[in-house]
RNA sequence: GGUCGGUUCGUCUAGGGGUUAGGACGUAUCCCUUUCACGGAUAAAACACGGGUUCGAUUCCCGUACCGACUACCA
């Protein structure tokens, strides 16, 4: 049993990479890289109605943006390709075929129309769920009712058909899944699922377990919207008689809406402001937009660990997890059963705790970046001093220039509330005495000089600092919270600060 | 409706037959401080319900309730 693991992601290229599939990609990295395995990626484009330019895009450069990119897959495919099951079309027939000279699935005929009948007859009848199974088959137009001369004709004159698989009357079908033990289903519940579609193309159920083994697929790690048809898979592998090498099951609990039920939808990004998905999208179809984690500001590797976290903890009580640790500290074991609801405070700490973690030189290129769009140019130096002080208040890199921008700008107005509070003679007194040292001033202007010479000015004049430092904030920044205003006034500059202490002399009125 | 799955603080969760049921986010208060934030401390806050098994159940079993997934020639 020491054969290597191997675990895929099989999205559907239908749209923008959800988050919950950008979580199963990750589990199923994390699981590859723990048991030193191999990762596949493998396209399940075989509904050809619902391909969407641009999805395979957007999948391989999510992925590639957090880091998880496949050892497999169609850009750099491995033995086993295609990875693409439109192009592994021709690959299908055979094995449906083999199905039926098994006895375990057949042709079957029945129009759209027909099949919509039948259901209304059964809904009628009150039949609870109307479904093609082992009972309805028999009244319906296939290679078991039929006769044998008649299906060859049907077939030889290119009449559309489907194959079916056969689900036996009773049978009990179980599979162990590693994250919830032992499922039983009965098959008579299970219904004559389509396994070859009319068009030619394999359906999932097909394709999943054809490609599955072709590809030695060792682990099936995916949601648990896959939970009811994992039976009819279960049976698949013993028809084919491949029970020896069937993967083992590991379905994932569901990301679910932060408030209410139900599953996590673009709708609630909508109506809660936060990113589903990993990066900005857009429908080339409607042209509807989504928005992306990615362009809100969320670094990799806080994104990484916030997603890892939503299903899966480590068993102790650390919360911070680079992806090597995450790799290290990761097993399906621990993944839970119950559904997770998403939680964006969450995600926003963490990418609080990455930014924090980030030299300032590293935050600084972000914020010379914002700052060269608005045409302003600034040395890293000085960009990385304004880091220094603005990454503790920070939630995301753009917050470094949104609420850093008085170390650029001058302030023009002034916060009213603060200023009607704190703006007084004693602050006049002080700013005005300050305003000339700073003139006078020829020494290296550091946070130190620049607070000697304010506590000068304020005992000179007998007035206690604490009493006004509200007044100087306002006078240098226009606002009454923000930084440290010794740093921030030897990162504007003596010059810079004069000037608008001197401004906010004349402009502001003295109250009482 | 049927099948399957799930249920520990508001949220993510740890735990597991006997615990003051632990941590994190968020919230509140306090400390630090020139403000805000950071940081530190503290607090409020949970085993869905009913039966059983047991000396003892939040933990095991069975029901009920609630929630969810699935129920296509979609994946």
């Amino acid at each position: 049993m020491n054969k290597e693991v191997r675990v895929r992601f099989a999205p559907s290229p239908t749209g923008a990479l959800h988050i919950g599939g950008v979580r199963t990609a990750l589990y199923n990295y994390l699981f590859a890289r723990k048991t030193g395995g191999k990762f596949l990626l493998r396209i399940e484009d075989t509904d050809q109605t619902r391909f969407v330019p641009g999805a395979e895009e957007y999948i391989k450069d999510a992925l590639d943006w957090l880091g998880i990119g496949p050892d497999e897959s169609p850009w750099n495919p491995g033995d086993c390709g295609p990875y693409r099951q439109s192009e592994r079309k021709p690959m299908y027939m055979q094995y449906a075929m083999d199905l039926i000279e098994k006895g375990h699935a057949y042709y079957a005929f029945d129009t759209s129309e027909e099949l919509e009948a039948m259901r209304e007859r059964l809904t009628a009848a009150r039949v609870v769920s109307p479904q093609y199974n082992s009972i309805t088959r028999t009244q319906m137009k296939n290679s078991l009712t039929l006769p044998e001369d008649e299906v060859k004709e049907r077939l030889a004159s290119g009449e559309p058909y489907v194959i079916r698989v056969k689900i036996p009357r009773k049978e009990e079908v179980r599979l162990n899944d590693m994250i919830r033990g032992w499922v039983m289903v009965h098959s008579s519940t299970l219904d004559d699922k389509v396994l070859m579609k009319s068009d030619g193309m394999p359906t999932y159920h097909l394709a999943n377990i054809v490609d599955d083994h072709l590809m030695k697929i060792t682990h099936v790690i995916r949601g648990e919207e896959w939970l009811p048809s994992a039976p009819l898979h279960v049976l698949l592998y013993k028809y084919f008689g491949w029970e020896d090498t069937m993967p083992q099951f590991a379905h994932l609990p569901l990301l679910l809406k932060p408030d209410g039920n139900g599953k996590l939808s673009k709708r609630d990004a909508d109506k809660h402001g936060f990113p589903v998905f990993p990066m900005d999208w857009t429908d080339p179809n409607s042209g509807e937009k989504a928005m992306g984690f990615r362009e809100h500001g969320y670094l990799p590797d806080a994104f990484l660990n916030f997603l890892a976290f939503l299903g899966w903890n480590p068993g102790d009580h650390r919360e911070l997890f680079s992806l090597e640790e995450l790799i290290d500290a990761f097993s399906i074991e621990r993944i839970g059963k119950s559904g997770t609801k998403f939680d964006i405070n969450k995600a926003k700490w963490y990418n609080e705790q990455y930014l924090r973690a980030k030299s300032d030189e590293e935050l600084a290129a972000y914020l010379l970046d914002d700052l060269e769009k608005e045409g302003i140019s600034l040395d890293l130096a000085k960009g990385s001093q304004i880091a220094h002080i603005m990454k503790e208040r920070a939630t995301f890199p753009a917050d470094l220039w949104k609420e850093g921008k008085f170390m650029i700008h001058a302030p023009t107005d002034f916060d009213e509330a603060v200023a009607s509070k704190k703006w007084n003679n004693e602050a006049v007194i002080v700013l005005s005495a300050y305003k000339e040292k700073l003139n006078l001033f020829s020494g290296e202007f550091t946070p130190e000089s620049a607070k000697s010479m304010l506590e000068q000015a304020a005992e000179e004049n007998g007035i206690k600092l604490g009493k006004i430092m509200q007044a100087v904030r306002l006078a240098a920044t226009g606002v009454g919270a923000g930084p440290d205003l010794m740093a921030v006034f030897s990162i504007i500059g003596k010059e810079e600060l004069a000037k608008r202490i001197g401004y906010a002399l004349e402009t502001l009125k003295v109250n009482i």
